[in-house]
DNA sequence: AAAGCAGACTAATAACTATTAGTTTTATTA
DNA sequence: TAATAAAACTAATAGTTATTAGTCTGCTTT
């Protein structure tokens, strides 16, 4: 791991915890290991570190959302979905970067518009612009009754994304937030899905 | 309107828009009108005004959704719980004070517990609360059909708060959020309304 | 072995921050 | 009118911040 990234990892973490103006140049240097000079060897100063960030936060949605490939095989049954879904949930839940990343953008998202622009992309074009092709799908299979895909979509995967910030923010409520996920999508289920 | 009212008003929207730690005093002091030392005579100091402004979110929830008669009477049809609910959601998104405090808590939420607690209260368990009661008392008088009132005031709510999330730090994307939640609410309503 | 270079260091600076002390003005009350 | 209290001001301080300039070290390449 390069010093470069390393620098940027340890930013991460700094401003997801105490944001880009509750950090200093020094704390950064200091996690890294170097003196805050030496950062200057890498970086033009704080500002290209906070670029550089945002370029990886942007970066990391084409490469999870931008294509089609990313979610594997249509799920074949109502039990197979939750499964799915709750895994994937507990997954990003749970990942120390994308917690990191998304309380990052959460607080720097009114910085300005690109911010506010990756910030919704991470929040609701990705995961929803997937369940949408998965439902689509699934709807042809028979297996979801005719509807909006693209509604149902967001039914099922706003409430997540509250309990989701809102563990984010209370840690200790992860249990909870995890339980309330999985009784919301097996009632999505229940009044979406055939049979 | 007092100075100690005019420097908490002034912070709110400072804090709003560039968060406390990229808010000075003599910021909030110049948009008040008075030097920065003269504010030491109505705060502490900068924490001061920021518990201070916490204080005012948490006294503003409990106005707003502590007691039981918030809430004016029930719908009494599918149309008036749409419209009651579309114009609840309209006068929040726009509003500025409301707006303010959300951008304000949204921003500070990991500052820490505290601020943790009164933001997904904020964020959750008023409204929640709220549409529990009212879906609980027209499930009642027979408009929802039978199912789990707290559930699906999640179902109705949640949306709604990502999208006004989203028109809060894209101004531009108002107009769009509120279609989406008309159709979002109305598709609600569809499906777990009797009739 | 010599040269070059990336990347670390030390030292210094200029700007900004919150806060305090002490003073003056203004308004209210006796 | 005199006294009192509130709230503004000026001036100063102590600390922090990002950033620059210049130097030294150790590795790679010629």
């Amino acid at each position: 791991m390069t010093t470069r990234d390393k620098i940027l990892d340890e930013a991460l973490t700094l401003f997801a915890e105490n944001g880009y103006d509750g950090t200093s140049v020094e704390e950064i240097a200091e996690k890294v290991g170097i003196k805050a000079p030496s950062l200057y060897n890498h970086f033009k100063g704080k500002e290209d570190i906070l670029n550089a960030l945002i370029d990886m936060a942007e970066a990391r949605y084409e490469e999870f959302f931008g294509s089609d490939k990313h979610f594997g095989k249509l799920p074949e049954s109502k039990e197979e979905f939750i499964q799915t879904a709750l895994q994937k949930v507990s997954f990003t839940m749970r990942d120390p970067m994308i917690c990191k990343m998304r309380k990052f953008l959460v607080r720097e998202q009114f910085r300005n518009d690109r911010f506010a622009e990756i910030t919704t992309k991470h929040q609701l074009g990705g995961i929803q612009g997937m369940y949408t092709k998965i439902i689509e799908g699934m709807m042809r299979n028979g297996l979801f009754k005719e509807d909006d895909p693209e509604l149902l979509a967001t039914e099922v995967t706003a409430p997540v994304a509250l309990w989701v910030a809102k563990a984010d923010r209370q840690p200790q409520c992860e249990r909870e937030s995890m339980e309330s996920i999985e009784k919301h999508v097996r009632h999505f289920c229940d009044v979406y899905m055939t049979e």
